[in-house]
DNA sequence: GCTCTAGGAGTCTAC
DNA sequence: CTCCTAGAGC
């Protein structure tokens, strides 16, 4: 069965041969690992790619030299990423290696090749050719209508969860006649999975999960089809393996090999995996480190190449990486090496408040930019998108630019969404889901009770609702067929225009751009609206889709419906102001893959970094200790950390403990601007909070920027009391009669409003109102 | 049927 | 705190 040698080689080996010189330009410069997984033969390999080591490079020099030394054919490579971004930056680095034409070669998301094949093969599969895909909005908007429809009240079941429970199992690749019902509200889920499923299907519409799973099972059920995508693609890479889940792993697994009495079997393809287990943070959405394990088993690796020569950051930094990361127990083992100087310590400092940390911050971040640190190679980054707040007020006081990351991107906005959901159904009338979307906006007089009789209507029929609509009788109705009318006039004055033009049609036919023109703040809605337009016009260019979107397998799609997947795969840029030399601001999980000279990592305290809800998940603390790493690995030449004693979230003042990853950190390459503070000591302990600081003695030793700040600031805030008449405070051990000894992580609030979140031995976490707990402190 | 307001819930996130 | 939804009032 394995019979890498079967299969006819392209090349003349001749050429390949003399090409294998270490000489050759593409292999200039690499190091001995990075030479040696480049140039590897085919075979199936892991590379274990430490932060930094150049991941990418060495991703994509391979394709590069495949392809120079004739090994395969641009057809014959399917490139696997994560992000849009990762697939578009490889797409450039390859043909900057090469003059090449990339368009034969596959290169893009799991969804995005997973759609590729689900479009060419659509009635293979039962699929409409013109199907939608729903992202993750959408897929809960059909959620709720769905239990609204069956009546079920969201108090019995929330639509998040349900929604969850989908997404999950289809993660795991199981349809609801995989699951066994173990309790009546499991039993309750899967019939509901299984009536959301008939319900997208009626509807010609698809998740991003069922993009997946979908294509999952037109390569296993169709073995001529599989069998003809084995063959074709020779070489196989997949980047940031550690965040595959397990249909991702199993539909590799299609395309490499053939399961043979429940042993996998390769079937002469390469299979490289490049990844890092250390940098797994996405197992919230059912990635699954130990696809890594299965992947060295199943496909007889015999030894990982481990890129551990890191090239991105100082000595003192990395460090602190490799000295956090032991503190994990699953690892495959790994240290990154520096091979740049030591550079700095790690600077460390504590803060009196959130408000506080941000000032301090771009105080720091003013003397950068004065030492002449262009602002966008600094990055501020947080655990959680609420802390951009303050640091946001912070630099736009100083006058600093800065940009933010994430947040509403541009096809999430309200009123895309509604010129989206309006040319979907040029295409689609049957999908629901845009029709409810818009059929009242803009408001046409068209309420909750005539919708709610069009959709009694279109059940009993078993028909769309657009098809239903001269089921209601009344004013409703009347609306309704003229909401139809519409679109079909609609319809008709787009057949034949560009998409640029047909945009254009939508916009004004639909009313939309009237709408929001009468609007009081209706301006920024109106230039996104014209800024699709130009994107539509744009797309047409770029794809070179004069008539129908070309394939590099001849597929073709309307420019509509190629442009509608464009806006559900890729939601657009965070809102860029990109170009523009500012400051850069984002959470850790967006932080992955890039690189600063200067990072500050904000908020580190118990509870927020280590999030709470981390805690309690299986194995969370150990992926919040690979985030922390993630964090850490994206400085070049100086990292700081701050933490605040209390912060601002949700409304209230909380009191935090400083982060138990601080204590985790070599001292040996940490740098105290303020005194340290194990993670016991709590606050509130009366003492000038810079009395007796690390690196000196009085005022004098308090940072320069810290200079500024009045004494007020520093103070340090009162207890609150518990019932039983006991000051508590973040950090201490405490006694509850019922569930026993806990430790304090947190206090917010104040007076009557007070709440403790304490940590039970026994009983786990839980939030108490101090004013009826009677906790008591323990010696 | 539309608009305003009060109250409740959420909080990491890409495709 | 902020976003969303439900319900009351017009």
């Amino acid at each position: 069965m394995n019979d890498a040698l079967a299969w006819p080689r392209e090349d003349g080996g001749a050429r390949a041969e003399a090409a294998l010189t270490p000489d050759h330009p593409l292999l200039r410069g690499l190091n001995p690992e990075q030479l040696a997984a480049v140039t590897l033969p085919p075979q199936h390999a892991l590379v274990l790619a430490g932060a930094g080591s150049g991941k990418t490079r060495v991703l994509t020099t391979r394709i590069a030299w495949l392809l120079a030394t004739g090994q395969v054919g641009p057809g014959g490579i399917l490139a696997v990423t994560f992000t849009n971004k990762a697939a578009r930056e490889m797409l450039a680095r390859l043909t900057a290696l090469l003059p090449l034409n990339v368009r034969g070669m596959w290169v893009g998301t799991f969804h995005g090749l997973c759609h590729r094949l689900l479009r060419a093969h659509h009635a293979t599969v039962g699929l409409p050719a013109t199907f939608q895909i729903l992202d993750m909005q959408d897929q809960l908007g059909a959620i709720k209508r769905l239990l609204k429809g069956l009546g079920i009240d969201e108090e019995r079941l929330a639509p998040k969860e349900l929604q969850g429970f989908i997404n999950g199992a289809k993660e795991d690749g199981l349809r609801p006649r995989d699951l066994a019902p173990r309790d009546p509200d499991a039993r309750l889920k899967i019939e509901l999975y299984q009536r959301y499923e008939e319900q997208c299907q009626r509807e010609g519409v698809v998740d991003f999960g069922e993009l997946m799973l979908r294509s999952y099972e037109l390569l296993r059920d169709h073995r001529p089809l599989r069998q003809h995508y084995q063959r074709r693609f020779r070489h196989i890479l997949v980047d940031e393996f550690q965040d595959t889940n397990r249909l991702q792993y199993a539909w590799l697994k299609l395309l490499a090999g053939e399961v043979e009495d429940g042993r996998f079997v390769p079937c002469g393809n390469a299979v490289m995996a490049v990844g890092d287990d250390d940098q797994s943070i996405y197992a919230f959405r059912g990635a699954r480190v130990g696809n890594m394990a299965d992947f060295v088993r199943e496909f007889g690796i015999e030894a990982p190449i481990k890129l551990e020569r890191n090239y991105r950051s100082v000595g003192h930094i990395l460090r602190a990486a490799n000295h956090l990361i032991e503190h994990n127990r699953q690892r495959l083992g790994k240290s990154l090496r520096p091979q740049r100087g030591e550079g700095e310590p790690v600077r460390v400092i504590e803060l009196p408040s959130d408000f506080e940390e941000a000032r301090w911050v771009v105080e720091e971040i003013g003397q950068l930019l004065r030492d002449g640190v262009p602002a966008r190679e600094i990055a501020v980054l947080y655990r959680s998108n609420a802390q951009s707040r303050a640091l946001e007020g912070a630099l736009f006081q100083a006058g600093v630019p800065y940009r933010v990351w994430g947040g509403l991107r541009f096809f999430e906005r309200a009123e895309i969404k509604h010129a989206l959901a309006y040319l979907r159904l040029l295409d689609n009338p049957r999908d629901d889901t845009s029709f409810l979307r818009v059929v009242n906006f803009p408001p046409r007089g068209i309420g909750a009770r005539t919708l709610e009789q069009l959709q009694q209507a279109a059940r009993e029929a078993g028909c769309a609702l657009a098809d239903a609509v001269t089921l209601v009788g009344g004013r409703g109705g009347a609306a309704l067929t003229a909401f139809v009318a519409r679109l079909d006039v609609m319809r008709e004055r787009c057949a034949g225009l560009t998409l640029g033009d047909i945009v254009r049609t939508v916009l004004d036919d639909s009313g939309l751009l009237a709408h929001y023109r009468a609007e009081r703040d209706g301006a920024e809605r109106i230039e996104n609206l014209e800024e699709l337009v130009a994107a539509a016009h744009a797309f047409v260019q770029q794809e070179g889709l004069g008539e129908a979107a070309a394939d590099p397998d001849g597929l073709t799609v309307s420019p509509l419906v190629a442009f509608l997947t464009h806006a559900a795969l890729e939601s657009g840029d965070h809102q860029a102001q990109a170009g523009q030399d500012a400051v850069q601001l984002m959470t850790v999980h967006a932080a992955k893959g890039l690189e600063f000279d200067a990072v500050f990592i904000t908020g580190l305290e118990e509870g927020l970094f280590p999030h709470e809800n981390s805690l309690t998940a299986h194995d969370g603390l150990e992926e919040e200790r690979r985030l922390m790493y993630v964090a850490i690995t994206r400085a070049r030449q100086r990292l700081t950390l701050t933490w605040a004693q209390t912060r601002m979230l949700h409304g209230s003042t909380r009191y935090h403990i400083p982060s138990r990853f601080l204590d985790e950190l070599p001292a040996d390459s940490l740098q105290w601007l303020s005194p340290p503070r194990g993670r016991g000591a709590g606050w509130g302990v009366p003492q000038p909070a810079w009395g007796r600081s690390a690196l000196g003695q009085g005022d004098d030793a308090r940072p320069a920027a810290l200079a500024g700040l009045p004494p007020a600031a520093v103070a340090t805030p009162e207890a609150p009391v518990s019932a039983a008449g006991a000051a508590i405070r973040a950090g201490m051990t405490v006694f509850h009669p019922k569930f026993g000894e806990g430790q304090v992580l947190a206090v917010e609030g104040r007076g009557a409003d007070a709440r403790a979140h304490v940590h039970f031995r026994r009983h786990g976490p839980k939030w108490l109102a101090l004013a009826v707990a009677r906790l008591t402190p323990v010696e």
